[in-house]
DNA sequence: CTGAAAGCGCTTACAG
DNA sequence: CTGAAAGCGCTTACAG
């Protein structure tokens, strides 16, 4: 790579001193520097493609105006259109992303952590992964500035942006039962992640509220290596019941993705014999012949506020700020009613 | 944010010069330095949870560690699962990746360039947008390092990873004549990118090769920007053609996707009356009672393969690989024989 | 075996 | 209006 040109490069062909350059090139000192000079300065800046080089300055500045997020994956619909909002939000703002991914996996977390840290990121976005508790209250004794998304921790006061993922089942199963569904099934993670806890208490006291009495049975929680075969086996057993379910609530969209597509290997009817409700989009799921029913996750919001939250954070300090966002519901044929 | 520690933090601590925990600490002059002293300074390291500073790192030594990272939309499946490959491959490497979407606009493009070189990244990942030709020849005076993905340009003599996109389009063009179809239309974005020039020329050359005499009206440029209504007036000239098309070659999935869930609304019947191919992966179409046939791009390959070359560039200089990856033809229901 | 010193490319308080 | 100088936190050639 040729020799970029520094600003002394541009003070030594003037015969100025760098300091001046930088007051120019940086709009310091606006009106206390002769027009002339700075005129100049601008002129040979521009004609030697004169780039800022932002590591020195960060270095001076201790500011990198660089975002860390550490997401599941990237290459996960859920975790890419997060990044790209959060990318738009932050460009907006001067600010630049670097990302990494934790694959679920607290090790690899902690990794990717370190090195986000290392390049002195300015503030963090994160969906953390299981086991990532301790992690998260010594970042916050650190006092470096974060926000967890889509994930947190009830015990440690740190900023969120998350689903009000407890209602948004509760919702979810209310509305399975208001069609007319007597016996429930849902397939989840077993995970200690508590926005998936959340979920699960929502769909139980949900049925409870409407006097269904739940078995255990009912109740599919499978590894969140999710693999395609246990899933179908959740759903074969849900449906071997005896007496069978009538609805499904589906806690992920990935679980959703491999749920229905056995599904429609089967005999069974939807709506008729069975509902099927899921989180998240499913756009994967489009053609199937009673397009789902799920609650959305309001991406572009959680993005958005995200970001701000961690740009005021990284400028002012420390006022907590925990949003827990409503999915909407989104109704369509899976669900229809029984008559 | 608390202060971090520093070298000085932890040479003062113990009395020593910051080089020789600097030496320490990144094991070099390894056996020269007393080992009593090297424990010490590993063990008070430790202690004090010390991180290297990769800022100050990079501003002495030059190098970030950093890849940049262009595509066009990271909310892209495509884009997403690509830059996830890269992300695993460049950590392995010991570099981080920063992204950032050109949103297939040239001025976007450059401001987002701009950015990433201010932050000295080592070398770039680039899928360029329209326009982007004579920034990637300036690029390459520069001699900064970088590989082009997905995209090329045939007059700029750089890196590049791409599919024989000229190849595969003869490839599906082949296989639907081979499956009896007469009459093939395509829908390909209106566009200077060369990799979508290429899929067309492929798919005129194999219809002149197989003696299928082409009409103007079986070959439809939609706009880039790509929406649904385009794509959907597309596919309904073409079936109101007289006679009509009875087969369809779709340049991407996002078209793919538009356009079979479209078909998906029609009494057209495929693969009957109507076969259908496309580029890329389309997951979204799983469900369609037809699986289409598609021309799959060995992502995994080209992202590592870009991430390799793009470090061995870093490393040693300017010999040019230029890389030309076959499609896989995934022959599926969309396009059986008519008999 | 260890350290003093220069320097990477900036910013900025201070002086004049 | 402009400049000399310190300093951000490292690395590394050189000296002893």
């Amino acid at each position: 790579m040729k020799k970029k040109v520094s600003l002394k490069d541009i003070a030594e062909k003037l015969g100025v001193s760098i300091a001046l350059v930088s007051y120019v090139l940086n709009n310091q000192k606006e009106g206390r520097i002769g027009k002339e000079i700075s005129k100049k300065i601008r002129a040979v800046a521009k004609r030697m493609n004169y780039q800022t080089n932002q590591i020195a300055r960060s270095l001076k500045t201790n500011k990198t105006y660089t975002i860390g997020l550490i997401v599941g994956d990237i290459s996960n619909p859920f975790y890419s259109g997060l990044a790209s909002i959060i990318e738009a939000e932050a460009e907006k703002n001067k600010y630049t992303v670097i990302f990494g991914s934790s694959h679920e996996d607290a090790d690899k977390y902690r990794r990717v952590l370190e090195t986000l840290m290392n390049r002195q990121v300015d503030g963090l976005i994160i969906a953390p992964p299981e086991h990532a508790e301790p992690g998260i209250k010594r970042l916050q004794k650190q006092g470096v500035p974060f926000v967890l998304v889509d994930r947190y921790f009830p015990a440690v006061k740190a900023n969120y942006v998350i689903l009000d993922n407890y209602d948004a089942a509760w919702q979810g199963t209310k509305h399975l039962i208001a069609g007319g569904r007597k016996r429930i099934g849902m397939i989840t993670y077993k995970t200690q992640l508590f926005h998936l806890i959340d979920r699960k208490k929502g769909y139980r006291e949900a049925l409870k509220e409407y006097k269904i009495p739940f078995t255990n049975n009912w109740l599919k929680e499978i590894s969140i290596s999710n693999n395609k075969s246990d899933i179908e086996m959740a759903v074969k057993e849900l449906l071997s019941c005896n007496p069978p379910i009538d609805a499904l609530l589906l806690a992920s969209n990935s679980i959703a993705n491999h749920a229905v597509k056995y599904i429609n290997t089967l005999s069974i009817k939807v709506p008729e014999a069975l509902a099927i409700l899921c989180f998240d989009e499913t756009e994967s799921l489009d053609l199937f012949y009673a397009p789902l029913t799920y609650l959305k996750q309001p991406l572009y919001t959680m993005g958005q506020m995200a970001t701000n939250i961690l740009l005021e954070n990284i400028r002012d300090g420390n006022k907590i700020r925990q949003v827990e966002i409503n999915a909407e519901l989104i109704i369509r044929k899976s669900t229809e009613r029984i008559t």
